[in-house]
DNA sequence: CGGATCACG
DNA sequence: GACGTACGTGATCCGA
């Protein structure tokens, strides 16, 4: 219904303290604190901009509350009472809130008095009265009651910041009730922000349940009467009043004088000076960017801007700490040059020698580096000052004339000393696959920089929700240039239709990959500045940038596997599989999917009738080791075979099956591709293969081991730092008792059993060892108590002896929590920033995990710093020990696994252990010594 | 495509 | 007995 109005009403209020506890502290150029306003004024750009999308505003208001004080103060004078005073750099963002709102020229509502809840509820009611469609933009539980439908007019809610819709299902997911009875709910279970009492005792679970069994709040209550004797009865009986009271407060009332009227909030247009003015005022330079490069203004009819997908959050983030951006002219596809004849290659390859600086990418058949054929290499020296070198186009039709190029060992020859020259530098996006592709057309790359890793030595951890906190060129470009790439897929389409990027035709092509060498360039010169001012250098010159051709040689070496054992092994498991599916199928006395974790559970629980099913959020019991083995223990035998079928089924496809495929049929090896920003923490992470996640802990598992194997006359060295997590927190936590046992080589599980329970044997080891991983996670007492199979306040117990044992562990808990509460961020002892954007979230669950995080992620990440750092100096050292043939092949987070010739074991070993035992100097001298075992064999699992 | 499960450090 | 319980990853399967 295109003619049907359509109002949005902005809880303004509400969102920025929303947005305050979710985005990073953001300062104007004036040093006033702007990050919930920043995200504001994204939010209301948004909106603004879907005028005359399908279900866009056609009118919008935002509401405000102007005082704390209502007529809910009158009925109970505790309500609101406990609320803390707003953060003290929220409150300079209150004022602003208005001026933002000023700025994009929109109606704002604020009477004394009058919550906007009350505000909104009653806005809404009338405009839903006159037939018009409704959306609350708010989170705001206490609104939900207002979601719904009268004569086919429609209110519903929008939370912007998880982009969802709320409408009646959403409602009745979040209560268990429709909306008309969430009031009933909310005056059950009460609300402790708002000092509403409820009914203690009674939270949302209960709450729902008891409406949704009694159908409102006075069925509930009077009920209460008739139930067995329980707390909950009690509770009802004793807390009525409380209950009716909080009915009333939680009423929103729907008949507030409306200040201005309906007509007045329409929507047209936003005029651009005020905003031009606000936005600048406060430094939101992407935003003005926007704003002078669309139509004008948000709003404005045609759809003003492409580039606007990136999130509130992710935006913000790079905002508050950019650099005042080099003026680059809008990126211009038309300006690229394809290069088709070997004397425009070579004017290109001069002016990267005279500009000693230029930004390559390469174009490829595949995604995978190690199989696919290079079809193309882009130059950029400049914004808009790139080229596109087509070298393995067309070809797929054998009849069709193939486009004119350069035949490519010509350009790469021509290439070549350019791309090796120390007098150039060449800068890519994930350099290390562009480097695996030249290496195997034969071209070495040096010197280079990386915007992808430059990226996350900034900003790892930085996004909120996995949204938009990646370190992909397309998002980057948005976020920082507020630039859209083309897509991968408009150039090669999708699915079926997708043709390889070979056969693009030539001038699609050119716009494709010569922009990403322009973008990168871009990037180039907005990111690498941030490393100086940002604190990021040491950390990317030092230990990320080395490793880059370093990991991209360990990836091109591959490992070898033995495919026949491989082939047996899934053999076995296969008949093994098979013979368990038949035998459960035999005790379930039904035919069903063993690998389906919802037909096993209701197999178990509900047709077996096994007792302690429990179901969880989505509805379907879990069936995970936990509970298999639970069950197995009473005597369930489908259970213990269920086990090992799970065992079995997982190694196969996994590992067995999926390894075998895995093998490169050039080298025979099997290749996996590390990221070197994959873990927020620092690690690296492998994929496609992992081999990170080869099996170890059990016996059966340990045969896949076994698979992997030297080539002919040499053997496999795996190197390993023992305990290096727990001697790294001894050092930086400084831990006298735990320094002085890493100092005399004692085992350090046994030295914690004897600190903490006065002797040693397997159970307080055991325990111990439990302990020292709960510290490093970051500890609760139900966590421990729950590995540990005790009770929580036993648990608690432990905690503190420990803390008591150890004191300097408790202080460093507590310093690190101060400080990335205060910064935003957490350092490895080598400078890597974490962020942790959630660390002050008002949700619980997710600040404390936050916390956990931080406290694991100094430690995890100085350790992943130091074997890094290992990494980069072996190869060097190696060759001046003259084992220049030594092949490093793996890493596995603390284990670099090695192939050599078996003669030089012992030569290569003194190297392998002084470089990892060294690799924290002289950066870091650490108290504690960094132990290293090492281990040869023919298998990887014979090294171990 | 998300959830459940399970392999590793 | 409200909330949800250890940090960091990636691959596979099922089922909507």
């Amino acid at each position: 219904m295109a003619d049907t109005p359509h109002l949005y009403l902005v809880d303004g209020s509400a969102y920025i303290f929303r947005a305050y506890h979710r985005l990073p502290p953001l300062t104007d150029p004036e040093g006033t604190p702007v990050g919930a306003v920043y995200g504001y004024t994204t939010m209301l750009w948004k909106l603004a901009d879907d005028l005359h999308k399908a279900d866009g505003p056609t009118h919008l208001a935002v509401v405000l509350d102007k005082s704390s004080h209502s007529f809910r103060n009158e009925i109970y004078d505790q309500y609101k009472a406990h609320r803390p005073d707003p953060p003290e750099d929220l409150v300079p963002q209150f004022p602003l809130i208005r001026h933002a709102t000023r700025a994009f020229s929109l109606p704002c509502i604020e009477e004394p008095g009058v919550e906007a809840d009350d505000m909104i509820a009653s806005y809404a009611r009338v405009a839903q009265d006159q037939g018009w469609n409704v959306t609350i933009v708010s989170s705001d539980k206490d609104l939900m009651q207002l979601v719904g439908e009268k004569d086919g007019a429609r209110i519903d809610m929008l939370d912007t910041m998880k982009n969802a819709r709320i409408y009646i299902e959403e409602v009745e997911e979040k209560f268990g009730v429709p909306p008309e009875k969430v009031g009933d709910v909310l005056a059950l279970m009460g609300d402790s922000v708002d000092n509403i009492p409820g009914i203690f005792g009674v939270g949302p679970k209960t709450a729902s349940k008891l409406i949704a069994e009694h159908g409102d709040l006075t069925a509930a209550l009077d009920a209460a009467a008739d139930m067995k004797k329980s707390k909950l009865k009690e509770r009802l009986l004793e807390h009525r009043a409380d209950a009716e009271m909080s009915r009333v407060l939680v009423t929103l009332r729907e008949d507030c004088p409306l200040p201005i009227a309906l007509d007045e909030m329409k929507l047209e247009g936003v005029p651009p000076e005020p905003l031009a003015a606000f936005l600048s005022k406060h430094g939101f330079t992407s935003l003005l960017k926007r704003l002078d490069a669309g139509t004008g203004s948000p709003s404005r009819k045609t759809d003003l801007n492409p580039a606007r997908q990136d999130t509130p959050g992710a935006a913000a983030s790079s905002e508050g700490s950019r650099q005042p951006l080099p003026d680059f002219p809008a990126v211009d596809r038309s300006a690229y040059e394809c290069v088709q004849t070997i004397e425009r290659l070579e004017h290109w390859v001069e002016r990267a020698h005279a500009a000693r600086l230029v930004a390559v990418d390469t174009e490829t058949s595949s995604l995978d580096c190690m199989l696919c054929d290079l079809v193309g290499v882009s130059l950029a020296l400049g914004p808009n000052d790139a080229c596109y070198i087509p070298l393995g186009h067309g070809g797929s039709d054998m009849f069709a004339e193939k486009p004119q190029q350069i035949d490519r060992a010509a350009a790469l020859a021509a290439l070549a000393p350019m791309l090796a020259s120390e007098a150039v530098l060449k800068v890519f996006h994930n350099g290390k696959y562009d480097l695996n592709v030249l290496a195997r057309n034969g071209v070495d790359v040096s010197p280079i920089d990386d915007t992808m890793i430059i990226s996350f030595d900034l900003d790892a951890g930085r996004q909120l929700d996995g949204i938009g906190g990646g370190h992909g060129m397309d998002e980057l470009a948005e976020r920082h240039l507020g630039h859209t790439c083309l897509s991968f897929k408009e150039v090669c389409g999708t699915g079926r239709k997708a043709i390889p990027f070979g056969e693009v035709p030539l001038d699609k092509a050119t716009e494709y990959a010569a922009e990403d060498a322009d973008v990168t360039w871009r990037l180039y010169q907005h990111l690498k500045p941030r490393l100086a001012t940002e604190g990021g250098t040491k950390i990317y010159e030092r230990v990320d940038r080395p490793l880059v051709p370093v990991v991209a040689q360990m990836e091109r070496h591959g490992i070898k596997v033995d495919r026949t054992r491989l082939a047996k092994l899934s053999e076995e498991f296969a008949s093994e599989t098979a013979r368990l599916e038949k035998e459960i199928h035999q005790i379930a006395g039904t035919e069903f999917t063993v690998g389906s974790p919802k037909q096993l559970g209701d197999v178990l629980f509900d047709k077996l009738g096994y007792k302690g099913g429990k179901k969880g959020k989505s509805g379907q019991y879990s069936t995970d080791q936990s509970v298999l083995e639970r069950l197995s223990g009473d005597g369930a035998e489908i259970a213990s075979k269920v086990l090992e079928w799970r065992q079995l089924a997982k190694l196969k496809s996994t590992y067995t099956d999926a390894l075998q495929e895995a093998i490169n049929p050039e080298t025979g090896r099997v290749h996996t591709s590390y990221s070197l920003v994959g873990a927020q923490t620092g690690r690296l992470s492998s994929t496609d293969p992992n081999l990170q996640n080869i099996p170890i802990r059990t016996e059966i598992g340990r045969q896949i081991r076994d698979a992997f194997v030297a080539s002919e006359g040499h053997v496999l060295l795996a190197a390993d730092y023992s305990q290096i997590e727990l001697r790294l927190a001894a050092h930086m936590a400084d831990v006298p008792s735990l320094k002085e046992a890493f100092a005399n080589g004692e085992d350090i599980h046994a030295r914690t059993a004897t600190e903490m329970f006065g002797e040693v044997n397997r159970d307080t080891r055991g325990r111990a060892k439990t302990i020292n991983f709960a510290i490093l996670y970051g500890i609760s007492r139900w966590g421990l108590a729950g590995r540990l199979g005790v009770q929580p306040d036993e648990a608690q117990a432990m905690i503190d002896t420990y803390f008591q044992r150890f004191p300097g562990i408790q202080k460093y808990i507590v310093r690190k929590l101060e400080e990335v509460r205060e910064r935003g961020y957490s350092e490895t002892l080598f400078g890597r920033k974490t962020w942790f954007p959630r660390i002050s979230s008002k949700n619980q669950a997710e600040r404390q995990g936050s916390e956990r995080a931080a406290i694991n992620a100094p430690i995890q990440g100085t350790s992943a710093d130091i074997i890094k750092r290992a990494m980069a100096r072996m190869m060097p050292a190696l060759e001046e020990a003259g084992l220049a043939h030594v092949r490093m092949l793996l890493q596995v987070h603390d284990e670099l696994v090695f192939e050599l010739p078996e003669a030089d074991v012992d030569a290569a070993s003194a190297v392998i252990e002084r470089v990892m035992a060294g690799a924290a100097e002289p950066a870091v001298r650490l108290d504690v010594p960094l132990g290293v075992e090492i281990g040869t064999g023919t298998s990887w699992g014979a090294a171990h």
